[in-house]
DNA sequence: GTAGCTGCAAACTCTTTGCAACTCT
DNA sequence: AGAGTTGCAAAGAGTTTGCAGCTAC
């Protein structure tokens, strides 16, 4: 059983078939597919899936904090299985997705909520680039 | 005549009625006015004004930069005439948005994408956080 | 005069929901 | 058995668009 299964099954979720394909696209997921997508990629598994019940399932998933929904700039959502914390960069001719994660950042969002008298509870950064030219 | 009128003049728009009208309104707005706010705004001055034109004024003035569009996390947009750049902090009680402005952050933005071999074209940062509690 | 702009209503995209049938526990 | 889940189709929210008439230049 996979981790986001078992997660599912503590919450006391019943682990129907739609339910464990849709994990399971999750889970092999490593990159940040709309909803579209993950019905794509579920429907190739198991075609009787709707996409109504993606959409129930990600909403699931998101409130129980085992995916994260995020909405570039873009008129949709797309979503992530739950790895460790790390932000994005946008490749502005390509759309692909560059994680990453840095340390000074952290510290640096932290002291700016707090200097603003805010606790700070969540937080956003996207970067959006062009990739440089590599010397020839 | 507005700084915002001016630049869509040397833009090469007509500066018709429901334009004014959108127009100041932005102007005079100093908060982040959702599309139906805005429209909201305009029909105050002049209630002929249809909702239509306030999504294709707000689109233009986007492209030509001189409104910003936001997708805080919400189902709709929010918008914002230009100012100095700065960023955002929602307050997670009350949905009281917050500006902010910090040299140390947009230095640290430029050095990550450079380090991930990518020019920094655009970014979005938005802190969410819950106000602290003062000292009784 | 005419290119550009407008209001209106219809269309579109993404997402949610009511319902009857079905299924995991 | 029964609560939760599903697929379907319809509805909803937010946004865009085709069109005929209007308006700034």
């Amino acid at each position: 059983m996979t981790e986001l299964e078992l997660r599912c099954q503590q919450a006391g979720l019943k682990m129907t078939g739609p339910r464990k394909t849709i994990l399971r696209v999750l889970g092999e997921s490593a990159d940040h597919p709309s909803v579209e997508v993950v019905y794509e990629r579920a429907k190739a598994i198991d075609s009787s899936i709707s996409i109504a019940t993606v959409y129930r399932t990600l909403n699931m998933l998101d409130e129980l904090d085992l995916v994260t929904r995020h909405e570039f700039n873009e008129t949709f959502s797309r979503y992530e299985a739950n790895q460790e914390h790390h932000h994005h960069l946008i490749d502005l001719e390509t759309g692909k997705v560059v994680e990453f994660q840095n340390e000074a950042l952290e510290k640096l969002k932290i002291k700016i909520a707090e200097e603003l008298g805010y606790e700070l509870i969540d937080h956003r950064l996207e970067l959006y680039g062009r990739k440089l030219k590599t010397k020839k």
